[in-house]
DNA sequence: CTTAAACTCTATATTAACTATAGAGTCAAG
DNA sequence: CTTGACTCTATAGTTAATATAGAGTTTAAG
């Protein structure tokens, strides 16, 4: 199949396809006479298995090396084990980080109701004085 | 003051300044006779309110706009409040999507312990899988 | 056979908000 | 007058795509 079908069967976009080839996460497909990239049923499978990684937010250099230790079988699974819970802490972490911003966001926000002039903003007035501090 | 000074002063790189400069948040800076920029407590103001909004995520076009009202003392702070509660919602969005992101992951992390070989590890065979659905 | 549409190719630029670098110029102290 | 610290501009890199230009290929219809 060409890079359209792939495409159509795996939802990635085709610059995306040529764009996975080109970070070494699918290896350099075959191609036609004419230059066209040719795949089968097994580009499907790890385009799929990329697409599900990057659904949970890991990066290309984290889905190469998940496919690299996929392709060692002998190897033990701990280091699938590390990277995943690296990730999961970063996650934790934003999600932290996020839920901090979003109460100084609504703190920030009841400072102001709407028909005050920008003179009397208190978003604009707080936004001018020292950074909120977490205490 | 020098840019140098402004940096210390403020906790901003000198390359950030520059940057700020070039997408117009800040005025450009006079220049001395060898062609340093120099500033004066105004600036250091300045850079602090960009600070601060940097600081609770809001985006150099978001900050640009609010510099622009804060210039228009007449105006009514709808705009401001319009802004702050559109970007609110963005946090809140984000952080549910990274919340079910955590759960999937975490569901991942229990599929597979650490004694396995890569063969079998869970991991990689539910990565390999459709992707985790939400219901 | 020819032409047009649809597809593909490579290479490059764009996105956000910086960060880092190269290579040159400025300035103060010793 | 030289050294070192500082500054200048311009450019490239970061992430993971997305968009574009300009060219070539394939397929279907006329």
């Amino acid at each position: 199949m060409k890079i359209g079908e792939l495409s159509k069967v795996t939802g990635c976009s085709v610059q995306t396809i040529r764009h996975y080839e080109k970070e070494q996460l699918i290896a350099s497909a075959e191609r036609s006479e004419g230059n066209f990239r040719l795949y089968d049923e097994a580009a499907v499978e790890q385009l799929l298995f990329i697409k599900h990684c990057r659904s949970l937010d890991l990066s290309l250099p984290e889905i190469r090396q998940l496919l690299g230790l996929s392709r060692s079988p002998g190897a033990q699974c701990g280091d699938v084990n590390r990277m995943m819970d690296r990730h999961i802490e970063q996650v934790e972490a934003r999600i932290q980080e996020l839920t901090k911003l979003n109460e100084q966001l609504r703190m920030l926000r009841r400072s102001c109701s709407n028909r005050r002039t920008v003179e009397q903003c208190g978003i604009l007035r707080n936004l001018s004085a020292t950074p909120v501090s977490s205490g």
